[in-house]
DNA sequence: CGATACTTTTAGATCGTTCTAAATTTGGTG
DNA sequence: CACCAAATTTAGAACGATCTAAAAGTATCG
């Protein structure tokens, strides 16, 4: 039932040429007369003729086609990221081929020697937390481009596309000081990753600029559950903070809960602010101040990098980074003195 | 600088083997004797072989290469099924191609040229809005395996896997009758897709048959904002609506934050129930009453469905529809009476 | 020991494209 | 009209696997 390709060859017969004829017209190149070209193209329009890529990956070792791994599919954060690299690497009529670590490395490991075997052209990779630097040079061996996004494993090794999380945290607490905090506490993932480390570095280094104390760093799972037990933590620090900085949007909603249900509200009891202004910062109760980090625009920078790399294969190592923007909402806008 | 692909050939070589040998090794062929698949076992090892699919799918038309097609990568819900597929897929040893249609029928025409090109086995699609069904038939025609999901088009023409909204919108209603609700308003989308028509009947037979009258038929865009400002229109309803079932969750919580802004309460001034059951549903104030759909359990089945096709390819067709869940919370649950 | 029946292995064609190098056509010129 | 250069076209060998059909090796048996 499985109905025949129809080939170049066919093509070619059907139109009165040569097959090396028609493959020029199939990539447009200019060495072909303009009425031979239209004549074979009248026929590859009449025979539905589709070119299959596959086929001429394997002489010309190009596949169109882009590697792209994330950690996790459901945190809308990291979908945003692929909605974004999606978008351009379509747009450069480049195809995606998905897989999720799930954060495991071995699992990454596993996807990337199947993406090999597909003969992907690079990988966009958010590496697996715990994912050996090594790894780097291994895929270099093996002559596949990547660019990594969002987290970073390894010094400068590769192209790197993320958001500016220490510029990202200098905005929240310079927006709490100025609304009059002096106390603000962090509250963190027990997940090392450079996302992490980023985040904690942007914390002090912002606290220095702006004079605020440190009110403590709680630490808790990448869960809304989590971070609303942790609520009572934040709560019971010496320090008395009169704000907290949140490693995330999803954090931030999950404490807010959390300080809900043992009878405080945030915004009016204590300030809340996110990182990231995911979708879901606007339909809290109340609106959750959060820094857009917009992942849609990383992951376009990082399919761009990537496009530029295929392009440029020896170019200079290269880094972007998305500005940040603070948007502010309910959860904190008092005024605290 | 690109280093060069190790090939069947070169293994054969280094085992002493033949070519064919090799690949038989690499199929896991029964035919061939342990002592010569132990040998160039180690072989492939050593030269850190990787099979190259795109060759071998040249020869045997198997590119072990799904294509995947969804309206929307930003939506969780989609995000969701997504998961649940790239799961099934990836467990079966095959690869996802990804790409989004953003509901442009034009524009999914062309992501299925191009997963036509990469010589994909089959597909699954979340049809378009305004999808022509003469496009399964072409497909059919290509010898294109597809799984319809969550929308179709066509009438039984494919395999189907899908969420039971006609079950499910029955529990949200019989939930709210036992609650004390006679009055219900349903909040709708403008936009025309199978998901919107299963909903409509799914309300019309649910009120058949508990009695409970329609309180009527408010449609708003498929965005929070869009829902926020419907809530007036809902209340502005002539019958009075004590209860409003959604068309899903971001509508819902939208309503929800659009009553507060008029000074109403979900949950207790108005039952709101949504459908999906999204993550974010816990999340919202009050926390949201909704129908678990189980996305990510519907993009698994899909995958099931298509492996099944693959190796079936004249199989009847089938339909799988995931068991929905009532997921009571606080924006429904006052006794009315 | 030769015939028979397996079990393993293999040579060589093949899939649909692109590349290389050469052949052919076209056009201009003296 | 013969000749050279430029423009166009092409034959045939790749690419890396799998398939077919047949060859080579082993074991069993009378």
């Amino acid at each position: 039932m499985k109905r025949k390709r129809v080939t170049l060859g066919q093509v070619a017969q059907a139109a009165g040429v040569s097959r090396a004829t028609v493959s020029l017209v199939v990539r447009k190149s200019p060495l072909v007369a303009q009425h031979t070209r239209d004549k074979v193209e009248q026929v590859m329009q009449d025979l539905d003729y589709v070119r299959d890529i596959g086929a001429a990956r394997l002489r010309n070792n190009s596949s169109r086609t882009i590697g792209v791994i994330v950690p996790n599919l459901v945190n809308p954060f990291f979908t945003e990221f692929l909605a974004g690299a999606e978008q351009v690497l379509g747009e450069g009529d480049r195809v995606v081929l998905l897989a999720n670590s799930h954060d495991d490395p071995k699992r990454q490991s596993e996807i990337l020697q199947r993406f090999r075997g597909h003969g992907v052209d690079g990988v966009i990779l958010c590496p697996a937390k715990g994912t050996d630097p090594r790894l780097l040079t291994r895929m270099r061996d093996w002559g596949l481009p990547v660019v990594q996004s969002l987290r970073e494993v390894g010094d400068d090794v590769t192209d790197y596309a993320g958001g500016d999380y220490i510029e990202g945290i200098r905005l929240a607490v310079q927006h709490l000081v100025d609304h009059g905090h002096r106390s603000i506490a962090f509250l963190s993932v027990t997940a090392h990753t450079s996302a992490r480390d980023e985040r904690m570095t942007g914390f002090t280094r912002a606290l220095e600029q702006t004079g605020a104390r440190n009110a403590g760093i709680v630490e808790c799972e990448l869960m809304w559950e989590s971070a609303a037990q942790a609520a009572e933590m934040v709560l019971a620090l010496d320090s008395k903070p009169t704000a907290v900085l949140c490693f995330n949007d999803i954090l931030a909603a999950g404490v807010m809960l959390g300080l809900r249900r043992i009878g405080r509200e945030a915004g009016r009891d204590i300030a809340i602010v996110g990182l990231d202004d995911l979708a879901m910062a606007q339909m809290t109760h109340p609106p959750l101040t959060s820094v857009a980090i917009h992942p849609r625009k990383v992951g376009a920078a990082a399919a761009t990098l990537l496009a530029r790399r295929l392009a440029e294969p020896d170019g200079a190592v290269k880094r972007t980074a998305v500005a940040p923007v603070l948007m502010q909402r309910e959860s904190s806008s008092h005024k605290f003195r």
